[in-house]
DNA sequence: TGCGCAAATAGCTAAATAGTCAAGTAGAAT
DNA sequence: ATTCTACTTGACTATTTAGCTATTTGCGCA
């Protein structure tokens, strides 16, 4: 994405803000094992049905999951897979983060000697 | 990103949210020529430095950029390049999706066979 | 034809946030 | 020391949006 027109910016920004949404990932992360109806998936999520629907809307605009009309329920399920390594390699980058975090939070921590215990009292 | 807890949901949805403006995007994009200063971003971005600053912050939290003050000016760079891979297989699915919107649109437009021009006067 | 259920939409509220300008802060240079 | 410059942060506005409840739509079925 070297020299993006603008536009081209604002609907990649447009893609992430889809995926940006805890109760979105939630309803992806359950279409990965099984296409679901919409009153399954406000069950599971534990929000109200019309809630849900929103979300699936836009998530089919964008083209992330496919809807099915079947008896008079609406099931779902996933249309682009590739969202899956999309979110591990996300998953990865907020692991390392969490590593040099903590390894930053050492630098503060570690200058103490830890304290040797010797016949210590149950501590707490 | 099997069976994440829920506030790991909630983390990658932040993540996620940073990358989701496309001014930030834009900035991103920048930094992967060359490191650059707030003002100079907020000159190529054509926002108030302000702004800018406030979009490093948050980009420098989340740890997409790292700071370095020399002179009296704060530098920006790429601290984690991994963003570019995601941004690559965010554009390669919209094109994905593009081409398939585009094969929908046909499937309105196709029917009608394609009119042989004959000697057509100039038209429009 | 009308009943009943599932989903979608309308309308609302509360919270988040991208942008602005103005004020604060911290080095550099005179 | 004072001033200049660059960056940051405070305070505000306008817009967006996730959630709700209530209503409408659409389909299956009696």
């Amino acid at each position: 994405m070297e020299g993006l027109p603008s536009d081209a910016l604002v609907r990649v920004a447009a893609y992430f803000q889809v995926l940006a949404e805890p109760t979105r990932l939630q309803i992806l992360n359950l279409l990965r094992q099984q296409e679901r109806n919409v009153g399954e998936l406000a069950q599971l999520c534990g929000y109200s049905a019309a809630n849900i629907s929103r979300h699936l809307s836009l998530l089919t605009q964008h083209g992330f999951v496919a809807r099915e009309t079947r008896g008079n329920s609406a099931f779902y399920r996933i249309a682009d897979p590739s969202v899956y390594d999309l979110c591990d390699l996300v998953c990865g980058n907020i692991a390392r983060q969490f590593e040099r975090t903590a390894s930053e939070r050492a630098a503060f921590v570690a200058p103490v000697a830890p304290r040797k215990r010797v016949r210590g009292p149950a501590a707490r």
